[in-house]
DNA sequence: GAGCCCGCGTAC
DNA sequence: GACGTACGCGGGCTCG
């Protein structure tokens, strides 16, 4: 039998400083734990061991510290984010089946030694892992070292090779030399050197010490002479105990399958996708289950399962795309009961002439209409906002309280890329789910789905999240999240529902001329680079624009990429005073922009339903707690420049209605002016002025009727910098000025501001201690790159934590007024709909009688979210179109 | 040809 | 490499 012996902690160090620095998105350390499974599947794949055992020191103090207090005492204590990796290490083993040696007042060498010679003298090969080279006084012809990283094996020849002797002779060779790693002392004066000349000389130690006489050299003699008890001391320290009292049964060392399950969930814990995809398939529960999957296919078993619903249920549909307000209902999928859901199929493809027959479904809805209506039941969902609204448009609506799975693991962890089903069941129950890819295959929609495939599949989707319900209940409870779940983001998710529903009109055919008279502009402009650059190329294409302006005109580069040199708008502004080219491309580029994202694209995504475009606001996606807007984006619209004012002329109100844009003034400024309680901001926004215009007073000093607009712009950049964690390099960017201007700008900022100065520095420290920052209701941000290793991570966490609760808190502020504004409306029964939502504006399309009525409650709404300690103000317009709007 | 990353630019 | 948060375009690369 191989039997290989890691030593534990040689391993566990190596690792930890072999990868500098590494942690999951939670920020919790993971480089040991990464590196020491890296070493442990290595071995297991590259040598295919038989017996493979890992063995540890023991924290308490041994023998050898009797002996000598010094011993190991010039080790560093342990690092604080290795020692809280170590019983992740060890939750590594376990998980491999890998047997652990530990004993209290032993250390690992000696366990090593004990086991290796054991199994040795019973007829195995002895492997020991290890980077010490104590070790290799263990050598024999059935011991030798292994070193993982070099792959290489080191035998008795190494051993002469290094050290002069063979492996029966170098604890006596450290005798002399002693061993800075563990702190033995030696003879000082000998090194390597001497101590291989003494050894060959005297046939052993007590040789040596008992003929002192024989060693020629005098200063050598009286070194040897003075330090006797050194050298025995040494050996004795150096000297593996072979005789550990452990029981040591090589039969019990067998390398055993791992505990697939295990290992995915820790790999899962710790982020490491690299090697989650190392685990067979086979092994995990990939979208196998022991649930009962029933396909509903009579009134009777519908009314049953209906009836058995008491205080809950999950639910989900399946449609035949993802779009909620194009695609139609292919089924409905229920779960009430952990280990039972049912799929009910409703325009499943079917064969007319065999199988059971789908339920009608007029009878389907009207037995779960009352069902999904019921205030009393909660609904369980991934993703709901999608599902109420495929049920809206057959006209079934979702009422009562809503317990959306997808949100909840978006707030447990919003730095998170993606929330979807898959990814959340395999978080948090470990589970694999197929893949709705791989249910589709071939099909074209779930429609075509066969039943029984379906079924198996939808049905667990509901079960996943009724199952997942319980266990991200608690950790919401656990993390504070309570209040910005049920008060905030469940009853957002109707808001969200209408707005999505009701779309926003756009005039198609004032797009349309913009399009044809954009696209002469845009030739005419593309005529002129041609003739600048004097040869035609991809203007859209950096690489060749680079290539034009840096090596055919050879104008200088003043920024470079990953890629290359940049050609961006800054980069381009500093060209202009040395060529026509920049000039034109900056033109070209603005009206390309225009053209290609917003005009000539927004008339294709008109629902022919309604007639109008329905954007996506995503609830899932910001880490701040913003919501985002896709398919299109509504939240980027032009509003610049004269091309951007009519692209927002061409959102209109429909037939005789108006557009009223109601959005806050300077939020976020009023935010931190709230968290910080800087007295000056707080003064300045009481008595309502011009908050970059005073900014600009103070950074000049001059009065307040002295500032020019030129200092008001840069005051105003100033501002937006302290929101977004000031640095001089940004600022110094943004302004184009150089880095000593800016330091002076911010140096003079947080001087008039002590409180947002004193706010900034405890805010990053405290989370750097806790490892998030939170906003003013208690949504959470992990900040992990607070504690990165590499400075450049770690001052972008410091500007994270500076943003996050600003921008966060103004997100849950117009999220707050979104639910409240909601509520009004329903309750006067207006027609008034809310329709977009851009981070801080809020869009309505209403009739012109509710104008007044609207106009008063919308900013009472916003402005009376919650008390702050200075006004919170709203700005309101309203026209035909969203650019008279604002 | 699909899917991905990059550079870029729009919004707040 | 460098002020926060998003989305989406075209180019250009990789992969099948």
């Amino acid at each position: 039998m191989d039997l290989y012996i890691i030593d534990g902690n040689s391993y566990v160090y190596r690792a930890y400083y072999a990868i500098r620095s590494l942690t999951n998105s939670k920020g919790f350390p993971t480089n040991a734990i990464f590196g020491f499974t890296n070493m442990l599947m290595k071995i297991i794949r590259d040598r295919r061991p038989e017996g493979l055992v890992v063995s540890f020191d023991s924290p308490e103090p041994t023998e050898r510290h009797m002996l000598f207090g010094q011993y190991k005492a010039n080790r560093k204590e342990t690092p604080a984010d290795l020692a809280e990796q170590l019983p992740h290490i060890r939750r590594v083993i376990d998980a491999f089946r890998i047997r652990i040696f530990e004993l209290p007042g032993y250390e690992a060498d000696d366990l090593i030694g004990t086991i290796a010679k054991k199994a040795a003298s019973e007829g195995a090969n002895v492997f020991i892992v290890t980077a010490d080279k104590d070790m290799m006084q263990l050598v024999d012809e059935r011991i030798k070292v292994y070193d993982p990283m070099k792959d290489r094996v080191l035998d008795r020849a190494y051993v002469i090779g290094k050290f002069g002797v063979g492996p029966e002779r170098v604890t006596e060779f450290m005798a002399l030399t002693g061993d800075a790693v563990d702190n033995i002392p030696g003879v000082k004066g000998i090194g390597e050197k001497t101590a291989k000349e003494l050894l060959s000389v005297f046939s052993s130690i007590d040789d040596l010490l008992g003929h002192p006489e024989r060693i020629s050299r005098e200063r050598l003699r009286t070194l040897i002479a003075e330090n006797r008890d050194m050298v025995l001391m040494s050996r004795k320290l150096a000297t593996i105990d072979v005789a550990a009292p452990i029981d040591v049964d090589p039969g019990e060392f067998v390398l055993k399958e791992p505990d697939w399950l295990s290992l995915l969930a820790l790999f899962k814990e710790y982020e490491f996708s690299s090697f989650m995809k190392l685990i067979p398939q086979a092994d995990t529960p990939a979208g196998t289950s022991d649930r009962q999957h029933e396909m509903v296919m009579s009134e009777e078993r519908l009314r049953d399962i209906a009836a058995s619903v008491a205080d809950s249920f999950a639910f989900d549909t399946e449609a035949t795309g993802r779009n909620p307000l194009r695609d139609s209902l292919v089924g409905i999928s229920l779960c009430n009961e952990m280990n039972r859901a049912c799929y009910i199929p409703l325009s499943h493809a079917q064969s007319l002439v065999s199988g059971p027959v789908q339920l009608e479904t007029g009878k389907v809805f009207s037995i779960l209409g009352p069902l999904f209506g019921d205030q009393g039941v909660s609904k369980i969902g991934h993703n709901l906002k999608y599902d109420i609204m495929v049920l809206d448009r057959v006209g079934m609506s979702v009422d009562g309280p809503l317990f959306d799975t997808m949100i909840a693991a978006y707030l447990l962890n919003p730095n998170k890329p993606g929330h979807s089903l898959d990814e959340v069941s395999f978080e948090y129950l470990s589970k694999r789910k197929r893949t709705f890819m791989e249910v589709l295959k071939k099909h074209r929609t779930f429609a075509d789905v066969p039943l029984e495939e379906a079924t198996a599949y939808a049905a667990e989707d509901a079960a996943l999240a009724f199952e997942l319900k319980d266990d991200l209940f608690t950790k919401l409870k656990e993390n504070g999240l309570e209040r910005i779940y049920f008060d905030i983001e469940m009853p957002l998710i109707s808001v969200l529902v209408d707005m999505e529903t009701a779309g926003i009109m756009i005039r198609s055919a004032l797009l349309d001329e913009m399009s044809k008279e954009l696209a002469e502009e845009i030739s005419a402009i593309e005529r002129r680079i041609y003739f600048l650059a004097g040869e035609e190329f991809n203007i859209n294409s950096p690489k060749q624009l680079s290539s034009i302006l840096f090596t055919k005109l050879g104008l200088s580069p003043t920024r470079k990429t990953k890629t290359g040199f940049s050609t961006g708008m800054d980069v381009l502004e500093d060209l202009v005073e040395f060529h026509d080219l920049p000039q034109e491309v900056l033109h070209y580029r603005s009206l390309a922009k225009l053209k290609t994202t917003y005009i000539d694209v927004l008339p294709g995504l008109v629902n022919p339903e309604t007639g109008r475009v329905h954007t996506s606001f995503n609830q899932t996606v910001t880490a701040t707690g913003r919501l985002s807007s896709s398919d299109p984006n509504l939240q980027n619209i032009p509003i610049k420049g004269e091309w951007g004012k009519r692209i927002r002329a061409a959102f209109v109100a429909e037939g005789g209605n108006l557009l009223l844009s109601a959005d806050y003034s300077q939020v976020e400024l009023r935010i931190l002016a709230h968290l910080s309680g800087d007295e000056g901001l707080i003064s300045a926004f009481n008595e309502n002025l011009d908050i970059h215009a005073r900014t600009a007073a103070e950074l000049y000093g001059v009065p307040l009727d002295r500032v020019t607009s030129e200092m008001r712009r840069t005051a105003k950049t100033v501002n937006f910098g302290v929101i977004y964690g000031i640095s001089s390099f940004g600022l110094s960017e943004t302004l184009n000025i150089d880095r000593k201007e800016a330091e002076q700008y911010i140096r003079q900022y947080f001087d008039r501001h002590p409180g947002v100065k004193r706010y900034v520095e405890e805010l990053i420290a405290e989370a750097a201690k806790k490892g998030f920052v939170t906003t003013l209701f208690g949504r959470k941000r992990p900040v992990p790159e607070l504690n990165n290793k590499n400075r450049t991570v770690r001052q972008l966490g410091e500007r994270l934590a500076v943003n996050s609760p600003i921008q966060g808190t103004a997100a849950d502020i117009i999220k707050i007024a979104m639910i409240n504004i909601r509520k009004r409306l329903n309750a006067a029964s207006l027609a008034t709909r809310m329709i977009l939502q851009v981070h801080d504006e809020l869009l309505f399309e209403l009739p012109e009688a509710e104008l007044e009525a609207v106009q008063r409650m919308v900013r009472e709404e916003m402005e009376g979210v919650l008390k702050l300690s200075v006004p919170l103000k709203v700005d309101i317009g309203h026209g035909r179109n969203w650019a008279e709007a604002h």
